[in-house]
DNA sequence: TCATTAGTGGACATGAGACTCCATAATTGA
DNA sequence: TCAATTATGGAGTCTCATGTCCACTAATGA
């Protein structure tokens, strides 16, 4: 249902809102794939689009990288979703009927519905929401301890 | 969001759930494709698909084709969904954390409420209901009308 | 029994998404 | 100014969803 780009671009939104400096200090697309276990060159290209979209910011040479540029209180999920691939409502008949012009038969109303809640869904929580969780997703914070998952 | 596959095996439900008799009395797919606007060979795909999740039925020969088996009442949208292309729940971590084996972070919980939201909104309505609404969705009834579509 | 009708199966073509690789451009610091 | 660092751009590969074509099988009815 979502695709693996949206899954990579959520997860480096997700480690970039985690890094102790949301301005200034910037993150290399190299570390930002290893963290989130994304192939590093398509990184890059996601990376690309979500600057293009003006949530992060691009900066070349040394010490370059890339950094938010919105808070992440203020990031919702589906602001990022939106940024690398836009979640498509039906607002047309996609049976190309001419007197379904303006308004669609039942049948895509219910698939339109059902973009709704995504939406809907995806608007109530925040890149800020997602980092309070006290079972951090990013970084992979296994590979140090990953002999004793349990310990004590 | 819903691949083409989809949207075909939905047209092809609302046809078959739309014709006057649905046991008994087959539509053949060549029908079944012009109605809906859907190219025939990729729908004898769909068409097998839908008839292996015994959603309809299949006869070959002469006035063979395809027929419900579930009263449209019965037949959920989620239904013929899963049929083709079930809705994938994200269950398990996609980042492959070892100790997110069983609950998942605050964003993949995020995106799967999302899943869920879908499977809610398309477990409300049954093929029944589309075929109550006044503006009918298939067959397309546009063509032989379609110089005054909206006379008086 | 035979011709017709209709679904089934498999091979093939095309396009988009996912991904890799490399040359190039921009920035920094020495 | 030069070398190191890092993003950018473009070409190429691989896989899968979509779509086409055709030979084959099954069922019907004359």
């Amino acid at each position: 249902m979502f695709s693996q780009t949206v899954e990579y671009a959520l997860r480096a939104m997700v480690f970039l809102a985690g890094e102790p400096y949301h301005h200034g200090l910037a993150q290399n697309s190299e570390n930002i794939a290893k963290a989130t276990k994304v192939p590093h060159a398509y990184l890059s290209k996601v990376l690309k689009q979500l600057a293009e979209a003006e949530l992060i910011s691009s900066q070349r040479g040394v010490h370059g990288g890339f950094s938010l540029l919105v808070p992440p209180g203020e990031l919702r999920i589906l602001d990022i979703i939106n940024a690398v691939e836009p979640i498509q409502r039906i607002s047309y008949c996609p049976l190309g009927l001419p007197s379904h012009g303006r308004h669609l038969c039942r049948l895509h109303q219910q698939m339109d519905e059902a973009l709704g809640r995504v939406e809907e869904a995806l608007s109530d929580s925040t890149l800020a929401d997602v980092l309070a969780d006290p079972n951090p997703c990013i970084p992979l914070v296994d590979s140090p301890s990953s002999k004793k998952p349990r310990k004590r």
